[in-house]
DNA sequence: GCCTTGCTTGAGCGATCACTCAAGTTTAAA
DNA sequence: TTTAAACTTGAGTGATCGCTCAAGCAAGGC
């Protein structure tokens, strides 16, 4: 190899994330891109070898992220204190300039029908979150915090769709995401009966 | 008048609707809307003005319909029945091919930032629905459903997001919405005590 | 120094975007 | 039957879409 790229390829990923989170799928432009990552069109179709290519990238590290965020929780608190305060983390203000909304929501109900790819994509990354969420629930049965009764798929399955519903709720501007926020964590709470 | 339009106005607008509701502000061109209305560009633009005139004409029958339909289960239910049943229309298989998500809540995650006026009047018409959705609290609490220390503002902001969750929910492949339907149902009958 | 390799550049591709408007057609009143 | 008002038509506007590619340039090996 005789020259390397000017550009760390993460970092514009990361950049790329944010833009297309923000803007959604035909909502971003490649001029768009462009001046966001401050790349000419011939390296970032050498780069990323087209607009659909560089989506999919980021909605994967989008929801790795997210698993990492996650797994960083469990560090510091039990199954059910993780799932508590992964909640109330979408309560306060949004970092970064980044969507509250969940990107691989908004991904899902954008490109329904017409990029079936990256739909299909979309819910493979929600479903593979519910799972952790699931496990999380199945530790928090064995720890006793959730009654045994429970099915942790649908406890996880439910716990998804009220996070959707806060992330989305939290777009608007005048609701008390971290009010919302706060009762859903309480809703864990009362698992234990 | 000397000639009259040949086309049903209302008819259009229902169908641009659907189309939008669909495919999303973006993912609907000026081409998909004349094949689908029938319709030649001059005779659109004399008609709606400009495609954001009839998006916004769309959101404001989507919302006034949403709201029919919620009058209309109230005739047959009382007031929690009516939030219950309300919830529960969202199980079944979707009609008309339209999409399972909230057109407003699609509307406020694709166009935020870009298109303010839209945004704005997405988030508008989901408080005009939180409104009716408090109202029905109130008269539940009137008729003994809901236990009095319950504020009706924010039962109606969590069941608003609950809805929100259900229906982008729907949308996925691998999710029963039916199930999901029936627990936030069910979490309604718990507001008893 | 030169050569080779490979990234960067930016003009420009055809297609499509939302939209316009002059010309043609239809209708009801006179 | 004539006339004028209103609707329909569709070619065409400039802008922008995602994307290509030949030419230019930078950097190690020799």
């Amino acid at each position: 190899m005789v020259r390397t790229a000017s550009f760390d390829r993460d970092d514009l990923v990361t950049r790329a994330r944010d833009l297309f989170w923000r803007q959604g799928w035909a909502g971003t432009s490649l001029k768009d891109l462009e001046l966001t990552l401050g790349v000419r069109p011939g390296s970032f179709y050498a780069a990323f070898g087209s607009k659909d290519a560089l989506y999919a990238e980021t909605l994967d590290i989008y929801a790795a992220d997210g698993a990492k965020r996650l797994d960083g929780l469990a560090k510091e608190n039990g199954p059910l204190g993780t799932l508590k305060a992964h909640v109330l983390s979408f309560a306060g203000s949004r970092p970064f300039g980044a969507a509250h909304a969940c990107m691989l929501v908004k991904t899902l109900l954008e490109v329904q029908g017409r990029q079936g790819d990256l739909a299909k994509q979309a819910s493979r990354l929600l479903e593979e979150m519910e799972i952790r969420f699931a496990a999380l629930f199945s530790a928090a049965q064995i720890a006793g915090d959730v009654a045994k009764h429970h099915d942790p798929a649908r406890l996880a399955r439910r716990y998804q769709s009220d996070l959707i519903g806060l992330r989305a709720s939290a777009e608007r501007p005048d609701v008390d995401a971290a009010e919302l926020a706060r009762e859903i964590a309480a809703g864990l709470d009362a698992l234990q009966n």
